[in-house]
This record gives structure tokens, sequence and C-alpha cells, in this order.
DNA sequence: CATGAATGAGTGTTCATTCAT
DNA sequence: AATGAATGAACACTCATTCAT
């Protein structure tokens, strides 16, 4: 890990450079709120079937001046991705994780933060699944960085883990892809669990999966 | 299980049924090939972005004949899900598997065959993960339903492993749907770990997750 | 009138001349077949709305076959308005009528009958109403010149009985006119009367309307 | 009839609520116009056979403009529907009767200006007896009242010549509905007439008909 | 900065008609 | 004579994007 210490994922600047507002903090903050509702309805109605009228109305915003804000309708998707991978992202980092030294308490707090974050966040992590072919391949590469950065930071906790001898692990990076995937899993396959298990049941399940086995 | 000892998955019956041609054999006939054509335009441009114009090209149809053979186009959509859950059911039903009587021997079989599968048809399975909410709702259910049993099979060779006593699971269901979802992530997540890995040992390591982390 | 004494108007010459078929009977009697059946289904579903291949079906014949006896869908109307104008051409003419001498018993008559087969073929003279904007221009006239044909035979007997001091009319044509409108109004407006008023009650009233204020 | 005394007919809230458009009185007026532009094609081409792109160009709108406007096709029919019934409707309210006290002159009255609108609007008329079929259920009804309103008006002025000893009637709103239906013939079967009389001529004739016999 | 009316290319779908069998 | 699969032009309708106000 390099010397990023602090518990926010260094955001990459924004792909959609020049709006035309000037208002730099007006921009960044009406493109988080065009995110935010631009996400929910993504999410009920799915993108394609989302106009741009839709987004305009959920925003609040006119059509012409939605567009002062971005340039396509694909920026919008970017700005979900944005917002959403940010979010997950800084999960990881989050002081309730870093603040812990027993790496096997840390490794809990990990995935219980994770299971949390999933569920809470379900509809998004599935969208982002499910759209990532949309975005321009630029920022699909951006977006994928991302997500090995996310995984990197797991191994770098699984390492730490290991020096200090409470993981057995031959593989570190194998095994974070593995927790990542299984988390992914509960985004996007919960209910294929939760016919059979209560949230509490499969979270517990999941749980001892990641650290007595893939751990050892 | 009922007794339903063939290797080929009952498929159930199509739900578009009335198509304008008459001869029943022609029907399911182009069908295939319809399925089989369109996936791949639906990789490459995604489902949305394909017009029926596009697949009318690549089946080589006259697009009024096409209609003939479907509804809609969403029903395009359904042919590519039967054809390749077939594909995929009928892959963890193969007497390379069936055949084989020591549980251990089994698992490594279904594992190696999964991951065939899931290289060979990586792109449609993608794609299935991604389509899958465009379905008409009731398609979806039976989808899902197919999903299930597809888990429960695997289920089912746990169990037998666990009689036998040549597996040590609490919980089969589980355990298999944890299977499921990491072969799953080897189809969707591919890139992330062959960007360590060869292909090769991508496979001998998650084979080796399943048999000795997850089955004990 | 000229000497044209039979009680069957003399039907003009089909339009569509060269059906492939060579068998002059079976192509007559395939088009009567196909007028009845397609009038049905026109009223049923609109003439626009009913596709060639509903007329097939209605019919039992097969596309290909149906092209055999018409040579475009306009033709079907065509057979149609042949079939029903010939209907109610003849009922004008019919022995009940022109069995009669007393021409106030006559009239009385023609009003029966006129009313009789208003109720009975309804729709398909709305359907005549609607539609012959659709008609190839040149049928358009012959169609016109048989409605003319019909009241001029009305004025006829109409004049007899002037002659003969049953009626005092100074215009029997413009007389004929008005009773045929007020038929026509009873299949077209039907529904305006028969809100107040019986079937029955209905046809006493026209009949009296017409007896004795537009005859006299 | 309640004390609308207004000489405008109470015209029924549009059906087709929701245009896109937000200035209100754009929408009405630029409805109004399409109305107006698309009878006129409609009455040349037949409604079925006017494309969408017909009425586009007759209105100066563009396609998507006009959408903005309307929902479907079928509204398009709907506002000409609206705007001629409430021209015929008006006409039978104007104070050119209203004001009238005698019977017998407003009699006149309501037949001459029935025929003027007959005259002027008869292209109109003719189309939507044509089309009166192809109209949304729900609206058809509302045209159905309408015209039922329009008859039962005429009957009011009928009973009010007979209390005032001017018409000997037995059954008004029939008298009234034969009146209508007379009308109404001079729209769609004037060439009848016209064949052989002048259209003064006819008008005298009808006129007669009306006040003689009709009304006693 | 904000508004929302206007643009028009592009989409899914239908259907009269033909023609090989 | 009869069959029905194939053709493709044409239609109603949508929607991202622009721009005058």
């Amino acid at each position: 890990m390099k010397t990023n210490k602090s518990n926010k994922a260094a955001s990459p600047p924004p792909l959609m450079a020049l709006s035309k507002i000037k208002n730099e903090n007006l921009v960044k903050q009406k493109q988080l709120m065009i995110a935010r509702k631009a996400a929910a309805v993504f999410v009920k109605k799915g993108y394609e079937k989302t106009t741009i009228r839709d987004i305009a109305k959920a925003t609040g915003l006119a059509m012409g001046n939605l567009y002062d804000y971005i340039q396509k309708k694909e920026d919008i998707l970017c700005l979900v991705f944005d917002l959403y991978h940010q979010v997950i992202e800084d999960s990881v980092r989050s002081p309730e994780i870093t603040a812990i030294d027993d790496p096997v308490e840390q490794m809990h707090a990990i995935i219980r933060i994770g299971q949390r974050s999933v569920r809470q966040y379900r509809d998004e992590i599935m969208l982002m699944y499910r759209l990532s072919h949309l975005l321009p391949p630029a920022y699909l590469k951006r977006v994928m960085k991302r997500e090995r950065r996310h995984i990197k930071q797991m191994e770098t906790y699984i390492k730490n883990g290991v020096k200090k001898g409470a993981f057995k692990v031959k593989d570190p990076y194998f095994a974070a892809s593995v927790i990542f995937i299984l988390q992914s899993g509960l985004a996007t396959r919960g209910w294929t669990f939760e016919r059979k298990h209560s949230r509490k049941k499969t979270d517990n399940l999941m749980t001892d999966v990641i650290t007595k086995s893939i751990l050892g």
C-alpha cells in the first residue's frame, strides 16, 4: 500500500469536465444530487427505459438545466458509478476497520461492514453490475481499476494477518478476490440464500466460510 | 428429485406459444438458430442497442419472417435464455459426472466441467446475468426456478458425498450455493483473477478452495 | 321504368375479372362465400383492422388460394358490396310488393319489408355506409348508380300511387329520397330512437310519418 | 334544461389530459389548429390512410412536437370530433335562434341554420359519421351523449311550439330525431337530392317536409 | 442560470402480396 | 387448385438533445 493514509479513497477526477456552469461548488453539489436521484430511478425503471425527462422530473431540474451539468445521458450513469463506488470503497477504509489491530477481529469487522453495505446498497450494486458494459470504455477502465484497488485493499488486510500469524493463506490476492466475489454474490444472488435462511443466519454462514475456510 | 434419470434436464415448455408458422419442426429449428445468432449480437452490442434489423440480418431472415417465429423482441431474449440455460443445466447432469461413483472424484469432475462451460459460454452467461431483469416476470420466475433446480442438483451430489463420508458439510444447500456463486464469479469476474494467474492456475486454486475449504 | 320485369335487379358484371381459376362456377360460389364470411369479420373488426390472414382463417382458405379468387384486399370489399346491395335491392322488388295492387297497401308493404331488411342487415348496411369511400372510384360509381336505381324504383311505386289518386305528392323523386334517408336513418341511427321506444313502436311511428306526412 | 342560458354549449372536458406541454393556452390553441388541419387531411385521404407524417406536415409541426399535444393518433380523431361537434352544437343555440319568440319563425331559423351548417361542414360531418366507430369506447359514449343532447335541444324548441299551439306533434322527441336524421341525410346523401334540384330548391322542399309534414 | 418547446432520426411491429412446392 | 413461408415497405410512436427566450 502506498502512503494513502486517508480513509477516503482518492476520487479520480470527474470525466465530464466542461459544464457550462461556472460555479464549481454548485456543479459538484448538483451532480451529487443528480446521481442520487437518478440511481433511484434507474433502479426502478432500468437505465434504458429511463428517459431524460424522468431524470429531470426526479431531480426537479428543467431538462435544459440538467444538460448544464452533464453532456450526455451516459454521463449520468458515470455520476452514479462515481457516487456508489465511493460509498463502497469508503466502507472498507472506515476507521471502524482501520482502528482495529487484531487481524481476526479486523476481518470480522470487514465482513460485517461489507455485509451491511451490501444489504444497504444492494439495488445500486446490482445496477452497477448490470450496467457496467454501458459505460464509455475510458470510464470502464477506471471502474475496473477501482475495483482492483478495492481488492488490493482487502489483500493488504489479509497479508497483514498472515504476517501476524493469524491467517494461513498461500495467495492473499486470490483469497481477497474470492471474498469479494462472495460478497458480491450476496448482493446479486441474495435471494438464493434467503429462501432457506434468515439474513442473520446467511451472514453468519458466510462469515464462517470466509474466516474458517478461506483464511484457514 | 423424482426419478428423472435422463441426463437431459426436462426443458419446460416454451412460453411463447403461437408463432404464425404452422410447421412445428421448422419453428423449433429456426428458433434455435435465432437464439444462437441473436445471442452473439446481444453479446457484442448489448440487448437494448441491438435492433430487430440487426437480428434479422444476423439470422438471414426477413424482418417480417423473423416475426413469424416470435411475438416481440423480448421473446428473442427468452429464446436465448432457454438455449443457454439448457446447455448449462445439461452440463451438470452429463454422464461424465453421473458415471462417477467416488464423491471426491465426482466433485472434481463437476468443478472441472463447470469451469469448462463457464469458460466456453462466459459471454452468454454474463449476458444472462445482465439481462435477467428485462425478462417478462412470468418467464423470470421460470429462470429462477431453473437456477434453484441447478443448485439443488449440486446439493444432491454433496449430500451423497456426505452420506458416503467423503465430505463434512453442515449445510449442503448453502455449500452448493457458494459453489454456484464462485463459479458464476469465474464468469463475471474472471478478469479479476486472470490478471494474476493463468487460467489453469486459477482453476486449480478455485478447485482447492471448493474441495478443501467448502467441503472440508 | 324500362321493361325489367324480373324481380331480380340485373347484377352488374363483377369488376374483378381474371381469377386464375378456370372453373367459373367454383369462382362464383367461393366469391359469394368469401363475401359472406368477410362481411362478418369486417363488421366485428372493421375493414382496415381486418387482415388477409383473418379472412383466410374465416373462409377456411389458404392465403394463396384466397388470392386465386381476388386480386387485392379491396376486391373483397367490392364482393361484400355486391352481395348486400343485391340483397337490399331484391327486397324492394320482391313479389311480396309487386303482387300488391292497392298503392297504400303496397307502400305499407314496402315500408314493412324495408324495415325488416334494415333490422336484419343493419350491421352490413352500416358497414357499407362507412366504407363506401374506400371503394375504387370506378366501383363507387356503380354503387351510387345502384342506389339511385333503388330510389327510382321507389319513385315508380309512388308515381303509380299518385296516378291512382292514393297519394298527393308534388315531387315523387324527392319523396322517395326522403323515405330512403329515413330508412337508412333507422339503420345508422336506430339507437337514437330505440332509447325511447320499442322497435315496434318506432316502426309504427316511422310508418306514420312516411304515409301520412310524406305521402299526404 | 337547467339554466344554462349561455349560447355556448358546455363543452365537456377533453379526455386526453396530459400533454407533455406545460403551457395550457398553447396546448388548447395548437390542439385546435391540429384538429382543423387534420380534419382537412382526413377528409381528403381518409383516417386510416392518413399518416402521422401527413398530419405533421399539414400542421407544420415536427412529428415529435405533434406528439407533445396528443398521446396517440386516435386522439387527433377525438380532437376533430370535439371541434366540429362544438361547431354544430353551437349553431342550434345561436342567438339567431334563441332570440326568436314565434315558434314557426324559430323553427324556420333552426332549419335554415341547420342547412347552412350542414352545407358548410358537409365533409367534416360525413367524416364523423364514418369514423365514429374508431373512437375509443369511452369517448364514443360522450359523442353519443352529445348527440342526444342536441336532439333534446331541438325537442325543447318543438315542445315550446306545441305549448304555444303552433305545432301539433304527438311525440316531440321522435319528431326531433326525424328532423335530425333528415338534416344528417342532407349531409351524407346530399348528392341524391342535388342530382335533381338546386340546393335552394332542395332546402325549400326539405323545409316544407319538416314544417308541414312532421310538425303538422 | 433556468425553462421547456421543438427537432427528427430511429425503433419495434404489422401486413398485403408473392411464389416455390 | 391449394398451401403457407417469405418479403420488405410502411406505420405509429419515442426520446436524446438543442436553443430561443
